[in-house]
DNA sequence: CATGAATGAGGATTCATTCAT
DNA sequence: AATGAATGAATCCTCATTCAT
């Protein structure tokens, strides 16, 4: 019973991720959700506060779901480089494997709406601490670039997923533009110069 | 009279680009609109044929002045290096002077409303024909990295806005982390290994 | 034009008077409103800025009737006794005339729903200054019992009002009961003992 | 276990109570008052057949304590006079003691709601047999002013429970103007002229 | 006895759009 | 060119009520 609650609550949040995916978050309506999800509108508020919570909590699910993959995924081992290397092979991993979830972080972070859904800050952003201290010890070290660490982990996420989607769209073939090639690139960009 | 014309609907398109910076896509309403551009609703009419329009135009509106600047103030002169070099500080330039237009565009570029506004393929994309040649040859030449060279110009383009927008949010500081150790980080990433 | 548009609010004022008369204010919906007054639900708001609004001028409305209503009828001219008589005149025959109103200010009256509709102290009021300035004077010079004049005129206003309802229902028999009795009565209630 | 039923029976007329005189009836819906009374929607139910039977019951049990406080504590004992004075005194104690019922019983009598409530008459109406018989036959002695005793009971009570009201609320200095001034003033009424 | 889940109907309000002027 | 009036459809949300447990 609890168990079907909740089923109920993701399959809200799955049908809301899909609409939002393919509609934009202006597309999201509560009639469409329900019809979607195969309940009656006002049931919705069983689940939900209210439509901002929902949207709320869909991005936090998918939050959720890309920290988990990570965290399970990436476990820093050795240098700041052989760090970003394996951190940035588990991005790219989860993006082909989810890019849906993917889709939607990043509609979410170029969006206004964040703002509106009063999150705090640790809800609002995306939990990169670790790989985060890893790429400020490494500049510390001296063995990245003198840079701002999240110019570098930006930089580095954006272009991963940019290939991932390009990879995945078939406008980039990855037998001639591997993913090692485009991670030589990041970690070129990133390594102190001698 | 034609120029008055031509005034009021720039005005619409701007109060537009503010509404959609401030709220998002969905904010935008035509209530609002007319509202904020002094006019009434139906006014609207005599100058965009719906709202799809009035969120296309704005959209196109704002593309033509980045594109305007970067053409008036990028111009190609000797190797590739240079002038992705060249390039990167025009972008700069151009996303510290006018942060609104930048951000609305990457809002755009980010949300599947783009897709629904029946733009042709040119269209929808910034015109970044000139300095993508310019990275083609070079990757030709053998003066950049073998990579694809939109690869290249996204991981360019994310990194500088990135920089400009912390740079404008006062989260980065520019004397400690100025613009050329960022084209240094972008150039590392491009070049060629020897 | 100008003329129609007030027409159609009063319009509207008035169904919204009839509505509340026999359902209650809680029977009071804009759905209903709109079938009764032959318009559509949203050309409501051209008239009014909600729901709220509606029935605070609805109730506005019919005070300014009662009131323009006791302003030409009721002149006081002689002795409080004799001005309280001319007023309880002019108030029953305003609920003979307009029993509507008269019901709909008493339901308001008793209604803890006119505290919730932002009225100043003055708007919330029944405007009866001329009267009462005439019974406190009256008090002071010895003529009425030493009273507070608020309580004579409600026990007046409702005695009269009472009386008026009971007639119109025949469930009093203006012949044997006449309104001449019941003023005997209010006076005798008011006039100082000797 | 009986027992424990019925004190749930009147705890959710004690809350809906309240939220009459605060809210108005409008105001009452299942859900504030479940929430109001810490039970479940659904439970209100077990103890009333549909949300006009809680509105009716709560009437009814206000109109069954002001009946048997007034049974309770006005006992006819000499002349119509006498017994007006000695019930007016009752009134006025219940009007201090217990002013949110008599607020509530005010309230519905001034509202078309009552008569949707499919009340019996004798159901809908206070039962003021008792002073009521007492003052017809006081008409009928000549002690009292010939007039519908309905009139007369109407403007005493009226009378009773604004002044109360006003003390109450101190608008009213029950020191100054004390309530046999009042009761004076409806014994004036009263009382067949010489 | 008690409740959480579920729902259809209806609540107020806003929207994009059209039309007469 | 400009606008105020008008509206139907759609928005979010609440309501009273039922049902399975």
């Amino acid at each position: 019973m609890r168990e079907k609650d909740e089923n109920r609550r993701q399959h809200i949040l799955d049908v809301t991720t899909k609409m939002i995916i393919s509609e934009g978050i202006s597309g999201v309506t509560l009639t469409k959700v329900a019809k979607a999800a195969g309940i009656s509108q006002s049931n919705i508020y069983i689940y939900f506060k209210d439509k901002a919570d929902i949207v709320k909590q869909t991005f936090l699910s998918r939050k959720q779901i890309i920290g988990d993959y990570l965290m399970f995924h990436y476990s820093p081992k050795g240098s700041a480089i052989e760090n970003l290397t394996l951190f940035a092979r588990a991005l790219y991993q989860f993006a082909i494997e989810d890019p849906d979830d993917m889709a939607l972080i990043q509609q979410f972070n170029a969006s206004p709406v964040l703002a509106t859904l009063d999150l705090s800050q640790e809800e609002a952003e995306l939990n990169f601490d670790q790989i985060f201290k890893e790429l400020k010890q490494g500049v510390e070290d001296g063995e990245l670039r003198e840079m701002d660490p999240d110019v570098i982990l930006t930089m580095g996420f954006v272009t991963i997923t940019t290939y991932a989607q390009r990879v995945a769209a078939k406008t980039i073939d990855p037998v001639t533009t591997p993913l090692s090639a485009v991670i030589d690139m990041i970690i070129a960009a990133s390594r102190k110069p001698a």
